[in-house]
DNA sequence: CGTAAATTTGAATGGATTCAAACGTGGTGG
DNA sequence: CCACCACGTTTGAATCCATTCAAATTTACG
């Protein structure tokens, strides 16, 4: 699978990259690591980030890995896989844009899961040197980087309290209703029938009931290709509290 | 019941208060949160950290309450729930010696649990103007941040790959093993069957029934009143990983 | 010692899993 | 261009595990 390994890099080092100047206006500027940063003070570690264009199912790092990367996710969607001793293994997190994946090696030199992306998903590969020379500078960055943390916390936490409790058609309807596109309504990103067992501790067989009977009931519609999902949210909700 | 508010509480402010030495000194001085910091800097802030003690069932703090300060796990057992809008609740995951709880002031003003004493529990309470106070002088204490920070994602990664997921039997055994005692073999931290079960996603009944067989098939010992716990983690271990 | 709470146990039900087969889709090579 | 294969999805039927509801039992505590 030629797909699978396509990695559209461009190097944030060379001056004529295009990508470059997005960066400094990024849309997302706001949201991501450097947010407290100011511009000129952003040039100097800016040379070191790359951006990078991953392909569905492409890994961005597996787990136990040494790594001295963290990658702030612009656009798309990566899972974070944790595997048992006994050798089965489980989704313990779904990243969305401005979430931080690889943080752990702030306080470690391996990755704690494989990072995997689901989508077409474009990030930001920052060196952890990048990091650590702006750390003595700037105490804000320490904050930022807090922020980043409670967010993985919170989406640890929606994993245990959302998607691991309950019967599975609940699951399911909050499942569809975290990965609904905000602004466009009920438009979903999706993934496979296996991945979404793996995150909410089902099996396939059973999700792909779930969402056959959504289909029937009208509550979801997904198009022949599969690569887009419709969702009634008013009906999704009603189905994620009962 | 009086236990359940009885609070042994010793102020630090206090000259003569046996715990301040004790603090100074601290046995787990090294795992908790100002680790890096020297302990002639250390005395300006001690002054505005308590030393509490909770009985049982003793509520921390709960969850969406406004807060000022974050508790080191000096000894014992908490659980962090969570609550869901449906009305039912979780723990999402415990904290033992050294865990922080509340560490999410850092970037709000409200705690996102409850926090909750399972055993008989030691903790020191640390006003958030105490960190904010040493942060400016101390890019150590940010680290140490860090590493607390991590802590609680890694159990929260515990709550989901070991406690979510498998079946029941599974669960509990790798609860068990989670909560044996370092050192004493076999020597078990013990909870109810209604908190085990909350932390497993399983019924108090099912708990009570894996419980109980476990028991007659001799992979764990309880004692009559039920405060001690003895595992044979080698069955224990057997069980887990089926 | 008596009452409230927690635990244990039972029996019936229901939901999810397992194992299997059928179906559809996309990609490959003839 | 079409046949074919691989892979993911769907569906079925049987089984199993956990839940539910209920009652009995034990433990904790005033």
């Amino acid at each position: 699978m030629q797909k699978k390994v396509q990695r559209n890099k461009s190097q944030c080092t060379d001056v004529t990259w295009a990508g470059r100047a997005d960066c400094a206006q990024c849309a997302i500027r706001s949201r991501v690591l450097f947010a407290d940063v100011s511009n000129e003070e952003l040039e100097h570690v800016l040379l070191t980030i790359d951006d990078i264009a991953y392909a569905p199912h492409s890994v961005l790092y597996q787990a136990g890995e040494k790594g001295d990367s963290m990658f702030t996710i612009r656009r798309g969607l990566v899972k974070l896989v944790q595997y048992l001793p006994n050798g089965s293994q489980r989704i313990v997190r779904l990243l969305k844009t401005g979430d931080v994946a690889g943080l752990e090696l702030a306080v470690g030199r391996t990755y704690k899961h494989a990072a995997i992306a689901l989508n077409e998903t474009h990030v930001c590969r920052i060196p952890k040197t990048a990091i650590e020379h702006m750390g003595v500078d700037h105490p804000h960055l320490c904050h930022q980087f807090m922020v980043r943390w409670q967010r993985n916390i919170d989406e640890a936490d929606r994993t245990i309290t959302e998607f691991s409790t309950g019967p599975a058609d609940v699951r399911i309807a909050r499942l569809l209703h975290h990965l609904a596109l905000p602004g466009e309504d009920g438009h979903c990103q999706v993934m496979g029938r296996e991945d979404m067992g793996s995150i909410l501790g089902i099996t396939t067989e059973t999700a792909s009931r779930v969402m056959a009977d959504f289909k029937r009931r009208g509550i979801i519609l997904e198009s022949s290709n599969q690569h887009a999902c419709l969702c009634d949210i008013t009906l999704l909700h009603q189905v994620a509290n009962s």
